[in-house]
DNA sequence: AAACTTACCTGGTGGC
DNA sequence: TGCCACCAGGTAAGTT
């Protein structure tokens, strides 16, 4: 599942495709996404070139210039998506429901579960910070207000008062942003706390390490994405996810990789969360 | 305010 | 073999 790391990837495999280039035309194929694609971008984004590629949580943010206008395409994996970057003459596929042709190459967007998004956000409506669909995300992981003691500290201050488990405080993102049903599981095991454990009344030093296990597994990830980026500008390859040694996820039943205990499952909120009921005891 | 529930969407799978 | 129920999960809107 996309979260954090194959956004990262797809926004560094985009930053080396795209950036520059003027968007030509516009197709939406399916607007039907998690809301729908904004019918103004076919007649308003051809003429505008893409100036930046950033990142904010699982959003993918793409600023575009022209003399006329001024904004940021606003794109979201969701589950099932992806972000190819192909020559202008291949194939269209299945779910290839949005294409934004750049000239001397097409970036193509393709969602099978359709719970992604592609949205505009225009300058004119004021700062991109403040949409409401990134105002209320929390702080990023990889960035300097959350390395070494810091992140520690933003997740304990964070978490005070908090009644609900630990998995999903991370879940939610309003703490620390781009930590899904995966990296979840995974940076709680790493940390050797039981995604049980309510939110509140784990202390600091704990913290501290479970900002440790969120930077060292996303990083982790970004850095194996790295090795597939040639996916991400290759018309033939595979779609930008990447496989990873999991410790725990998808792993039910089978032995931890620390100590042989077979891995559980738990549901919470309606999610699966994998863990080790040794390793991570309390 | 915080926490919980529901809805969105399709492809794959397990049970019968 | 076919049919159906269920699950995968990021997000936000609605409800308690």
């Amino acid at each position: 599942m996309p979260e954090l790391p194959e956004g990262e990837v797809t926004r560094r495999g985009g930053a080396e495709a795209i950036l520059g280039l003027r968007v030509a035309h516009v197709t939406i194929r399916n607007g039907n996404l998690r809301w729908p694609v904004p019918e103004e971008l076919t007649q308003d984004l051809p003429g505008s070139v893409v100036k930046t590629i950033e990142r904010r949580g699982k959003f993918i943010l793409i600023g575009c210039e022209s003399l006329q206008s001024r904004g940021t395409l606003m794109i979201h994996l969701g589950m099932t998506g992806t972000l190819r970057v192909v020559a202008p003459d291949s194939e269209v596929r299945p779910h290839d429901h949005v294409e934004f042709d750049l000239g001397l190459v097409v970036m193509r967007f393709n969602d099978p579960r359709r719970v992604g998004a592609i949205l505009w956000h225009d300058q004119a409506d004021g700062p991109l910070a403040g949409s409401r669909h990134l105002a209320k995300l929390g702080v990023e992981p990889l960035s300097e207000e959350f390395a070494c003691q810091a992140g520690g500290e933003v997740l304990f201050r964070g978490s005070r008062g908090r009644t609900l488990p630990i998995k999903q405080l991370l879940l939610a993102g309003d703490i620390v942003v781009g930590v899904g049903n995966i990296y979840a599981s995974e940076s709680l095991f790493r940390a050797r706390i039981s995604p049980k454990t309510a939110a509140g009344s784990i202390g600091r030093a704990r913290y501290h390490r479970l900002a440790d296990a969120i930077r060292v597994t996303l990083s982790a990830a970004i850095d194996k994405g790295g090795s597939t980026l040639r996916d991400f500008v290759d018309s033939s390859g595979a779609p930008g996810y990447f496989q990873q040694d999991y410790f725990v996820y998808d792993r039910t039943g089978l032995p931890c990789r620390v100590c042989g205990q077979p891995i559980r499952t738990v549901r919470q909120a309606a999610r699966s969360t994998f863990y080790c009921a040794q390793c991570q005891a309390r």
